[in-house]
DNA sequence: CAGACTATGGACTGTCAAGTCCAGTTCTGA
DNA sequence: TCAGAACTGGACTTGACAGTCCATAGTCTG
């Protein structure tokens, strides 16, 4: 994996530095977008030197594919009531609202801190775009998860495919939180994940789509995320 | 839009200059993203001087608001033999064919041009902000038009609501859009666009979504965006 | 043709950011 | 206690980029 020049924090004083690091580049990247942060403006924020930056991160670059990580952490934290127990159509719909209250409590402004880093960085470095695909497969398989024990449940149509299902409601999701960034109107999200509800209901593509689709089943997940996040984060 | 300072070209040679300024710098930022190209970067490949550049535009944002616009022509013109006419499942399918061929002949990468930029801008620039739901709304209106066709032919349940439709499936697009791009496979836009098909065909979401938009009184104005970000990623 | 308007090249300026280096200080944990 | 780790702070280099300016070449029109 390259040169290991960036260093791991032996101490805990050293790791709650690198920690406020991260958790400060983060917080600014979300807001202002990569090329809109300095690493100036992240020492500033998290009341760190530069040396101590560059001792805990190779470069910008690296310092960026770690946010990708620890945004995903947030993302994921934030919904933690539900993302473990979406095995029902109640809860899916649980979830589904607290998506859009947050976005209504936003007026629509900020998109999904995850989606908006795969503009910004996924043609420019390989490595963040990795990282940002092991992001969804963390968050989907969530998803997956629920939906097979409902089929397993008979709560599904039986020829629905779960991984599927998953795969498109993420894509309504991403794609509606898009619309409402675009348009300022967190009705545009709403909108999205009814119409991803109306689908899972129907069973999905039936047939020639599902032959074609492959969602995260048959990708291997478990052991592309492990690489990927090992490889992003080190 | 306020001082006017920028120039309309009054000469054939004029506007054959502007043109290709505007022609190059939306290819560039299609490509590297509006942070990855710099104004030395749009001269050197239009074959312009620097002037020429500050001649007709004010400044980079004001070049980047309009390459929003001739991107999006771009993006339509390359669908517009589909456009006109969604208005039956044949003419839906094989636009949803010729989107997934063009990501598939792309290896997944780029994503969608309009959908990247909204990442980059819309927290950035209120006017690009715009322009990009402008862009949504000229390429949404195509399929609002194709369905609300087949509703009036009876082709759709009687209680489908084709606008709602239409945004849904540009959400289902853009996301897929977005996880093609992150994990480099275009079957995600197939998944995406096969659910979309299959919201459609089943109606899509029935009263719930027309229930929820009257809610978008209690928006919160401001304030809260700050802290939550704080309490998310803090 | 001549003068006015337009287009153009390219140098120039100021600013800002990334990344390096180092000399010295403080902290932590075995 | 003491060695190693964490940390400070700033100077410095290098490069990139946004934006300005002016002299000249080209083009239009009366």
């Amino acid at each position: 994996m390259g040169a290991m020049s960036r260093v791991e924090p032996k101490t805990t004083k050293g790791r709650a530095t690198r920690d406020r690091v991260l958790a400060t580049a983060a917080d600014l990247i979300t807001d202002r977008g990569v090329a809109g942060v300095s690493l100036d403006d992240v020492c500033a924020h998290a009341r760190v030197s530069r040396s101590q930056l560059y001792h805990y991160f190779d470069d910008k670059a690296d310092l960026v594919r770690a946010v990708v990580g620890v945004t995903t952490d947030a993302v994921l934290a934030g919904q933690d009531e539900h993302l473990d127990h979406l095995d029902s159509w109640a809860a899916i719909e649980a979830w589904c609202d607290q998506l859009v209250s947050f976005q209504q409590a936003r007026n629509g402004a900020g998109g999904c801190p995850i989606g908006s880093l795969v503009g910004q960085l996924a043609e420019r470095d390989e490595g963040a775009r990795a990282a940002l695909a092991a992001s969804f497969d963390r968050w989907e398989r969530h998803l997956a998860h629920g939906l097979e024990r409902m089929a397993a449940r008979g709560e599904l149509r039986p020829d629905a495919d779960p991984a599927a299902l998953a795969t498109a409601t993420m894509a309504s999701l991403q794609g509606g939180l898009v619309l409402t960034q675009a348009r300022r109107d967190p009705r545009q999200l709403r909108i999205a994940l009814d119409g991803a509800l109306a689908m899972l209901r129907s069973g999905g593509a039936t047939g020639s789509a599902l032959r074609t689709s492959g969602g995260l089943a048959d990708q291997d997940p478990v052991g592309r995320v492990a690489q990927e996040l090992g490889h992003a984060l080190g």
